[in-house]
DNA sequence: GTTGAAAGTTGCTGGTC
DNA sequence: GACCAGCAACTTTCAAC
């Protein structure tokens, strides 16, 4: 569990603003906001500091590099050992093509979000990687036409 | 759709030290992938061109900001018109505390990933924001207990 | 397509108000 | 927190290979 940081207005501002343009300067930052580039600096060194900028990724977009395709294979573990859980959670995110793993609560365990470049690709994950497991009792795969990216962030939240 | 980039190893190595550090500079960048600093911008501005690479996003810990819960709200539509698939499709994203919309084929048409502050919030969007649209025929909440980011990228793929 | 060096920007820090 | 100045680091450009 992360510690709970106090933000005020001004960390607010400057999430949206690098959540609008990630690589946005300091400069841009700065007018953005209202405040003098050097705060800026502070601000974000704080902000990382505190781990509430866990850090930047890199968008890519996988159909432009010859992997047009993506799937959500939902995953149901056969039983609830904590050893076989964790061995799993570790080594799932690694498996090649793997863009995100949730955790969840509720019928099925885990939600797998992966790229392939077929969809033999997405047959042979499930058959060389998931099932392959003695943990995973069950899988089911949908097909994904489109991911959408919200704002993930909430200037009025909180 | 877009376009397929054909890419060389040097590329698929920009990309991969990309993965690992979105904001490396292009001195790490050119030590890394074994090329000189221009040549890095060179790439970098082709490969942003192209849209192999869409952005830079910010990652931000919710749970830092007061905003600890996340859920996975799967939804069901009533009747597939292409009308009010994209009326909601555009309407969604912009949801306050959705991360993430799946656009998916099978049983369920949509999967949201949202952040919310507590379970109360999580009733409230669902109330407000989705059950409200008579397009949508039915949802199924989930919590998320975790989430984890995979490679994204596969070197040796494509 | 790549390189190296020059020139322009940007980022960080410390001092001052 | 703002403002300013100085220094280091970074990015971009361009002639040359």
């Amino acid at each position: 569990m992360s510690q709970k940081v106090e933000l005020d207005d001004i960390d607010r501002r400057l999430l949206t603003a690098l959540g609008e343009d990630a690589r946005a300067s300091g400069t841009v930052l700065a007018t953005a906001v209202g405040i003098s580039e050097s705060t800026v600096s502070l601000r974000l060194k704080r902000l990382r500091t505190l781990g509430v900028i866990k850090g930047f990724r890199v968008d890519i977009d996988a159909a432009a590099v010859g992997i047009p395709l993506q799937a959500l294979i939902s995953i149901r573990l056969a039983k609830h050992d904590r050893a076989e859980i964790d061995a799993f959670t570790a080594a799932a995110p690694q498996f090649p093509g793997v863009v995100r793993m949730y955790h969840m609560a509720g019928a099925d365990d885990y939600l797998l979000h992966i790229v392939a470049t077929d969809t033999e690709a997405v047959q042979s994950f499930v058959l060389d990687y998931l099932t392959r497991y003695p943990a995973v009792a069950h899988t089911r795969t949908n097909l994904i036409y489109k991911v959408q990216d919200g704002t993930s962030w909430i200037p009025d939240g909180a």
